[in-house]
Order: C-alpha cells, then structure tokens, then sequence
DNA sequence: AAAAGATATATCAAAATGATACATAAAGAA
DNA sequence: TTCTTTATGTATCATTTTGATATATCTTTT
C-alpha cells in the first residue's frame, strides 16, 4: 500500500468522530491536536477533494441563506484506510526545536541570548502547559467514557513533557549561570 | 528584515564552527541535532549556492585526483546573519508524533493496536535514549571548554524530555490494561 | 581483483507551510 | 441604527521541506 499522505488520515481520525466542514477541520486541530500537530488551508482543502475523488469521505452542500458550506462525511472504505494506517507499526515522530537550534549554535552569540532564548521557551512552555492542564483536569472525569481515554492520554503526553522542558530550563539556566 | 529560511541559519551555524561540504553538513546535521532538527541534500544544496550568491558564505574548490569537492567558509556577513537571527526572541517549536497521532485516533481500532502503537514508540525512544547518554557521558568532562556547554545543554534536554516519554509509556499502558 | 560501503554533488516530485484573497454572518460598540 | 470588529467559510499560491533517486569517485573489506 503507497505511504498514504498524513494530511489525510488526520481529516479521516477527525471524520470519523462527527461530520466537518473544511473550516472546522483546521479549527480541530489547532484546539485538540495542535500542540503536537499541524494542518493549514492550503493542504486541507486539496487532501478534502482528493479524499472525496477517491471515495474516502462524501461531501453535502449545505447552502443556508447565501453561504455556502461544504460538509464531509467518512465512507466505509474511509475508515477502513484509517484503519490499516493505525495499525501500520511504521512512525515517524519528529521534534524542529527553534529553541534548541539557537542555543546549539548559541557560541556565535553571548550567554546573555543563550539565557534570553531559553526564558522566551520557558514562557511559552509554561503558558502552554496551563492551558493544557485545565484541558486534563476537564477530562479525568470523563475519561472511562468511549474513547476519551484516548485524548486523555494524549493531553497528559504534554503535560509531562511540558513538565520536563521547565524542569531542564531551570537546570539549563543555572548552568548557564543565572 | 526578511524572514530567513531556516536551513540556511542551520548551514551558517555549522559553517561557523568549521569549513564544511555540503555533504558533511548533511551528516552534522544527522549526527549532531538530528534528534531535534532534519536536514536533506534537496534544501542544502540550493541553499549554499543561494547563501554564496548573497555573500554569506564562500566556496573553495578542491580537486584533488578526479573527484571534485566543494568546501564552503563563513563570511563576515555570514556571521552578522547568524546572530542577528540568535538575537531575535521568536521562535518556533514544534512536536510531528504520529505515535499521538495514532493515539488520539485510536478509536477506530482497538486498544490492542494502541497499546502496541505505545510500545513500538517506547521501543525507538530507549534505543535512542541510550545513545544520547553517550554523548551526554562524553561531553560532560568537556562540558566547561568554550562552547561545549551548548552541545551537552541540547543533549540534556534530549535525555530530559526521553527519560519523560518512557515514564508516560509506562503510564499510558498500565492506563489501557496492561 | 571484485564487491560493498562511504563520500560527494545534484535534481525532482510530492507534501507542508504560511500568507493572502475574498465573501458572508454574527456580535458588539458608537 | 450604523459602523466596526471578529468569526466563519472556501480557495489559491509562492516558498520551503521532504524523501527519493541518479551519478560518479574513493576507500575498505573480502
């Protein structure tokens, strides 16, 4: 089977919970996956045509009033190529740290920037990790429910490891003098 | 100033440290931030010929015997780039992990195929684990030479951030039941 | 001497990114 | 009421990245 390209089995997993549009896609990554995935316009509406070329999901027009709305549904062979991907054992999991990058190559610069990159991080990481707390907390009393255990475990991914940037920004900066 | 592709900072930040071809900046790359930063000859090799074009770098042929090779030396403008870059405070970080991709989705399977997903990550991050203690291990002698502590601060944060991962495998699995 | 693997440059199709354009609908302020 | 801002919605495009492949030489192993 040909490497199936993600930005089509991330519109897929998401079919498969309830009908969107191409708008709401991109909003249900960005909240619920977003902090460890990415979608944008300009390759969500291409994959939707695609995807519906190919029989995976099914479109209706929706046309209230003067705006017109294209919603997707998932077809049965949609869910069966969800399906062999999920059960595919290939991944590839991959971090582009900016953060780390700079502070790599900081020796071209002071330790004053090296310590400024790492407190920009932190700030970030920690305004983050707040928001993904109350998304866990919300969950811990549904998460037997259906498959939120799922999102459960993925929100408590970043938990930790957001735990484990602000802990290793602590020890950096004190290394680093500070 | 103009928003500055980030193979070409990675390439200016390599040069900086010594000459190189674009070859042996593929395998810095692989080799030293590779755990966090991919680079392929499809983006290097362009970006030298456009980096030298701006001034930014210069090459010096070597034909020794047959084989011709390119080395490539940072220029003073090369420099002012690199660190204008270090000093500008945003920054983007990002997660791709397909592994919480197929967690989040895993629904429309079954937890046999979710647990095995977990396991075939925490399989990829032990083994990449122990290498990076290696490097952490070798670096922490000369950790405190000109700018090694940057390099043993990146690889920290490596060992940090996997050593988090494998504790929430061993959570998330004893959370599906096993 | 042959085979295999590392070195080296280069290109290309496919995919992702980030920005923008355009238009309607809804909510809020003046 | 009217004006303005924000959210919804589809769509495209240039730039960048990815991943694979082509081609050739040099080095090490068998």
């Amino acid at each position: 089977m040909a490497r199936e390209k993600k930005i089509n089995v991330v519109i897929l997993g998401l079919l498969n919970h309830e009908d969107l549009t191409g708008y709401d896609i991109k909003k249900r990554i960005d909240e619920a996956i977003g902090f460890f995935w990415k979608g944008s316009f300009g390759n969500i509406y291409p994959a939707l045509k695609e995807l519906e070329e190919g029989k995976y999901i099914k479109s209706r027009t929706d046309s209230a009033g003067n705006r017109e709305k294209i919603r997707y549904r998932i077809t049965a062979k949609g869910k069966k190529l969800l399906e062999d991907w999920l059960k595919e054992e290939q991944i590839s999991n991959e971090l582009r740290y900016e953060t780390l990058l700079k502070l790599f190559f900081a020796g071209a610069s002071d330790r004053e920037t090296a310590l400024r990159n790492i407190e920009v991080f932190e700030g970030e990481i920690r305004r983050d990790l707040g928001i993904l707390k109350v998304y866990c907390k919300s969950l811990e009393s549904i998460k037997d429910d259906g498959d939120h255990i799922y999102y459960y475990l993925t929100v408590t991914f970043g938990v930790d490891t957001y735990e484990a940037y602000l802990k290793w920004c602590t020890k950096a900066k004190k290394i680093l003098g500070k």
